[in-house]
DNA sequence: AACACAGTCCACTAATCTGGTAGACAAATT
DNA sequence: AATTTGTCTACCAGATTAGTGGACTGTGTT
């Protein structure tokens, strides 16, 4: 399961990803809207522009906005900035990948299971993108 | 990434699953084997038997066996039983749900990707037995 | 009956992580 | 200068993780 600062951070990405081209956007405005926490959600989206996912802009007329085109960023670039590793051990992460110590990953039959299920994930992962995150339009 | 607790047990359970037939499995050589601290594998292994997927015998000649034949028990069983929901999220849980307040899952992007990370995650989850668990054996 | 063996169960701990909150500060705009 | 908005630091309560220790219970052997 995935922390409540990932989830609140791909929300609001999520978001910004329906907003987009529209200039800066209000972290007040992302947090009402999404019902996450101001305070929390201030230090998410710092997280993500000190990782240039997200551009800002202070003073009146600023706010958030994405760094690049919602298609261009994937899912598992996110996961991996707030989150960390996809894979759920660390013997089998690409990105974060420690090596087991007491058990040779060769023979290692929970490796290989681990390497499968880790393949299944990033497969999807690294596909989708923030414009998937995108909310469809609800009529009221 | 899941707990140690997660991963001891299914070390221990590849164990097993390489034992089976052979009669009942001290814990002490489960724990000495795959290097697990012995009173928390004794911890893990309890609520292994507690939801059956594992028999024990007290005494002289006593100690853990598969309850089930190793292809016959799914690493998804034991992945809900030890480390809880496979899903991300609680609103995309088959087993584990609970309803995401403050969304409409009907509209809502992360739920659709989530439902797919979950579903790729599953396919080989569901699949995989105890039996995919058992090391090679080793040439020495 | 006594003993040793091996699993069961309960209580406790230290360290880390999670999910926040509060407040001062810095930069941009009016 | 005043206001707006993001930036940064510090702090906190509660839960979780990864264990450890010790007493208890059931089983088989002598």
């Amino acid at each position: 399961m995935i922390s409540k600062r990932t989830k609140y951070g791909l929300k609001a990405l999520g978001y910004l990803a329906e907003q987009y081209g529209k200039g800066p956007v209000l972290i007040a405005e992302i947090a009402e809207q999404k019902k996450i926490p101001l305070k929390f959600l201030e230090n998410i989206l710092l997280q993500l522009k000190q990782n240039n996912i997200l551009e800002s802009k202070k003073g009146k007329g600023g706010g958030y906005m994405l760094a690049l085109h919602p298609k261009k960023t994937s899912l598992a670039s996110i996961y991996r900035i707030i989150e960390g590793p996809i894979a759920m051990m660390p013997c089998v992460s690409l990105n974060f990948y420690e090596k087991c110590k007491d058990c040779n990953e060769a023979y290692c039959g929970l490796n290989r299971v681990m390497i499968m299920t880790r393949d299944a994930t990033l497969k999807v992962l690294e596909k989708r993108t923030l414009m998937d995150l995108a909310d469809e339009p609800q009529m009221i």
